[in-house]
DNA sequence: AATTGCCTCAACCGCGGCTCG
DNA sequence: CCGAGCCGCGGTTGAGGCAAT
């Protein structure tokens, strides 16, 4: 490379340099290897946050994820998010403990008892795009690693993450993700940590919700608008516009309300 | 010491997008 | 408009290392 460069052209690359490999072969090692200020070693708490705030933001846009962390390749970022940082979070969420039911939602239609073992999905509802009969699967106590949420100064401990793109890793079928590409929320817990909600792949649009009831005010990952103050930081009122002008299930609005009602807990 | 299972991460693969003739 | 060539990206693989048994 300092001798030739590419020149633009990584297929004469290894011929210049008398190399049995191919081009592409030889482009990778040096992007993601080679090339001068790569950045080896353990991921700071920092670029934790960064990486999982921009995860949650865009999903796994790796390439403009490292472009945010200086000496980072994508390949270095999705092998991190892979191998030990998405199962620093999921592992987390293993831990939590499901409060007791508030009367609010035991005895609402929509969100009566929620079960541990999610139930079959509903049927997907083509006329208007969304459930019928949105429910939460499963109901727990939350508090993610301190390190690992985007902090301003506050305690934002109370969030709401909409599940988008992560649907079941083992489905290949890209026509069966959701996503809430417009909202640009996704969901943390990305492939397998949410196989049990295929509903998904019927078309189900889900959301992944944990309020603590803190001034009623939730913390929503990656959303760019709205920044008077703290961009992570809104009302639930902020939230139902949200879901409404992007023609969400008013199921999930009216979901969203109640969790408005119950501190410290996690929905799916 | 040998075996097994798990984890890490560099490398591979396939696809989509772009450019150019 | 079409196809070839190339690049960049994201998903996946597998060799090697390590810890547990």
């Amino acid at each position: 490379m300092e001798k030739h460069g590419t020149g633009g052209n990584w297929i004469a690359f290894p011929q210049k340099a008398g190399l049995k490999r191919c081009g592409k072969s030889c482009r990778l090692r040096w992007l993601n290897y080679l090339r001068p200020n790569i950045k080896h070693g353990e991921f700071s708490d920092d670029e934790d946050r960064i990486i999982c705030s921009l995860f949650a933001r865009i999903g796994s846009r790796w390439s403009i994820i490292a472009g945010q962390l200086p000496g980072r390749t994508d390949n270095d970022i999705k092998n991190y998010w892979n191998t030990k940082l998405k199962k620093k979070l999921v592992g987390n969420m293993h831990h939590l403990k499901r409060p007791p039911q508030p009367a609010t939602i035991s005895t609402h239609p929509l969100i009566s008892q929620i079960p541990i073992n999610p139930p079959p999905p509903p049927p997907y509802n083509h006329q208007y795009g969304s459930t019928t009969s949105f429910r939460p699967l499963i109901s727990s106590t939350f508090s993610a690693p301190s390190s690992l949420l985007p902090m301003h100064g506050n305690n934002y401990n109370h969030q709401v993450i909409f599940g988008g793109e992560a649907s079941c890793s083992n489905s290949s079928d890209s026509t069966n993700q959701i996503g809430d590409q417009n909202l640009g929320f996704q969901s943390y817990f990305s492939n397998d940590r949410v196989d049990d909600v295929d509903a998904d792949d019927e078309g189900h649009k889900f959301l992944i919700a944990a309020n603590h009831g803190y001034d009623h005010k939730v913390n929503c990952f990656g959303h760019e608008q709205e920044q008077e103050q703290n961009p992570l930081d809104y009302s639930m009122e902020d939230i139902k516009q949200l879901i409404t002008t992007n023609h969400i299930s008013t199921n999930l609005n009216f979901f969203v309300d109640e969790i408005k009602t119950e501190p410290g807990t996690l929905y799916y």
